[in-house]
DNA sequence: ATTATCTATAGATCTATAGATAATGC
DNA sequence: ATTATCTATAGATCTATAGATAATGC
């Protein structure tokens, strides 16, 4: 009969009464790490200070990390993959499936309802003084991509000549920062108001300069685009 | 007659032949402590480094300040006061001087000037971990503030009731953020192209929804008002 | 035997203080 | 005498390693 008491772990038992949620230690050390690291900084964040927030002591980590370099490197790992692949493949159904001002709508919008519905804002962390080294590089690389295309798509999305469009660069630089407002927010308190992913996605066609109409058109296709395909990110 | 040879200072000289640019001890050690703070954030800043970029021994820090939190207090003190006169100013302007509109243009362009031209790239200390921490809340309130005028003007800028138009809150949180689009563009690197400027004037106005027509209008008026009063930041 | 923890601590910083020193000012 | 620096260093961390220990697995 299988016991109903709480399954013993190998190893030695901890000093503290750990609260045991369920989650190996590598993964809650991933966790208590992040968020110290969103909250206080990187450098600023001591080994001690992770291990106490998992309740182990501090010598404990090096068994499951080389040191607190490599908890971040696997931060940012984990936070990367995603948002690429999504980026290539809205850019690919681009003019078949959606046109140029929805695919950016889709984008924009998924991004922002990943980045607030993410239970770690791990996105933050490239935000980081620390994170900007040229170690860092090929990470920022990826972010890069992602810009490139929202460049495009914003490009292409925007109005025929207008007084005062924005060259592709500075579209990229603007649709992506927008893009950010959520990550941004979300550090600075409460828990984020859902309707801020809709004002992401309102933004970036408006930061096109679109009207009402034609926003009104690449949200309802955005909308039918994203029902059908299911581009879902955890 | 006047010795044109350098003005000997008071006091030891520095064992390193100092660059001597002229400031003051005081204005090189803030001068070298914020840029090491913004590039590699505040508590990766060693006392040494500081030091090391003036050309003095870490000690004597200590002659000119009580401790590192001591400068990065100063560095956020200075890099206060400007921005919320001028908010309150334009928006005591409205209606009789200015359009709401074009009170949202004149706030966001100079805004976006003095992050742009300003030597250093202070506002984006107050982005820091360790800015975040309860300690500072009071610079940050003061951000709020603007962000609130930022909210107003907005609010009243935005067309008649339309389908996508924002709260009064979302649109304080979207505003702001695009102002500080030059402070983050200006951390990754080269120097920024003077057109951001503008573009973060225009995209304000788009933000709330604001027509081609309607945007042209409140550009005009803004920089009429602009060249008449001269609302100038250091 | 293997695993995951613990305790103890070495070595490397990093901050901040004490006290000496080398200029100018009077 | 005053000023602005210097040298030297104490005390407080902080990271990372060495080796012991208390569980389970076989």
């Amino acid at each position: 009969m299988p016991s109903p008491t709480p399954p013993t772990r190998v190893g030695r038992p901890r000093a503290e009464g750990a609260p045991e949620n369920g989650d190996a230690p590598r993964e809650q050390i991933l966790k208590a790490a992040a968020e110290l690291f969103i909250t206080h900084g990187f450098t600023a964040t001591t080994t001690r200070a992770i291990a106490e927030a998992v309740g182990i002591r501090q010598a404990t980590l090096y068994y499951h990390f080389a040191g607190k370099e490599e908890i971040l490197h696997e931060l940012l790992n984990v936070s990367l993959h995603p948002g690429i692949e999504i980026a290539r493949r809205i850019e690919a159904a681009v003019p078949t499936e959606l046109s140029p001002a929805a695919a950016l709508h889709a984008l924009a919008t998924i991004d922002a309802r990943t980045l607030a519905e993410t239970k770690l804002n791990l996105a933050f962390l490239w935000l980081l003084p620390e994170v900007q080294s040229a170690q860092y590089a090929h990470f920022h690389e990826e972010g890069r991509e992602i810009e490139r295309v929202f460049a495009r798509l914003g490009s292409r999305a925007q109005q025929a000549p207008a007084k005062y469009n924005l060259s592709e660069e500075q579209l990229g630089a603007v649709l992506i920062h927008i893009s950010e407002l959520i990550t941004l927010l979300r550090r600075s308190g409460p828990p984020i108001d859902p309707g801020y992913v809709k004002v992401v996605g309102v933004t970036c066609l408006r930061a096109c300069g679109l009207g009402e109409k034609a926003i009104r058109d690449a949200i309802t296709e955005s909308e039918a685009f994203q029902a059908e395909t299911d581009l879902y990110l955890g």
